[in-house]
DNA sequence: AGAAGATTCACCCATGCAGGTGAATATATG
DNA sequence: CATATATTCACCTGCATGGGTGAATCTTCT
């Protein structure tokens, strides 16, 4: 499992790495949306942003239900779990500035989560 | 600091996307190394490999220590625990699978972490 | 000074990707 | 059937990047 694993563990790091997928992704953790939706709400064209999807679906970050001619996009943060998990292994390097993980997590836990620089 | 700090977290995320510059990144774990130790450990020319070691150092996760004519590369996992925080916000969203960080972390750790494939 | 080692610089090539535009394909709805 | 809506497909442009080769730079050593 934690070989074939590899290709999905670039893929979402590739595709985490993008700002406005990013965004995306903050956008679908607040609600469910359809393509435009998401479309309307970035300075992007609605082509471009089918494309980034595209991506997220390839990274599994995304899921679509179509249903009808609407796409209902969804988030699906299986694959952070992973990234996570191969972040972790370097976690005795984060040095003295960051003791254990949940106190990381829970001191940042109000920052912004958008990612969007425009 | 949570704005400017969007570009890191772009480089971060694109720069451990790669599968050799993971793999660097695990051998840096263990132990300082020079840019032709690198490169020898891999079947890139010494020259990718120095592109591949500037794109790390573009992310702030390899620092460089020239002594003499010896570049002396060091892990520096402080990025990672930026982009760790960036992942942990959707942590809720992780489902079933995983019910807190910190027992992930403690399962996962003795799972392979060289990220190298083939 | 001269030679060998370590690393980078300057190009070249192919691929991929982010962005766009315009046409095509489905699905509803009148 | 005809039309509007939702999404994608096909194609183009510009830029970044992974890979390579050969020359240049800098440092150490004899």
């Amino acid at each position: 499992m934690g070989e074939s694993s590899a290709r999905t563990l670039d893929r979402v790091f590739s595709a985490v790495s993008d700002p406005t997928r990013r965004a995306i992704l903050a956008r679908l953790a607040d609600s469910e949306a359809r393509v435009t939706d998401i479309a309307t709400a970035f300075p992007i064209s609605l082509n471009s942003t089918s494309k980034h999807i595209r991506v997220l679906e390839g990274a599994g970050l995304v899921r679509r239900s179509v249903r009808g001619r609407e796409h209902i996009l969804a988030l699906d943060a299986a694959p952070l779990a992973q990234a996570a998990g191969w972040i972790v292994h370097y976690r005795r390097f984060w040095g003295d500035q960051l003791a254990s993980l949940d106190a990381f997590v829970a001191g940042r836990d109000k920052t912004d989560r958008t990612g969007r620089s425009s």
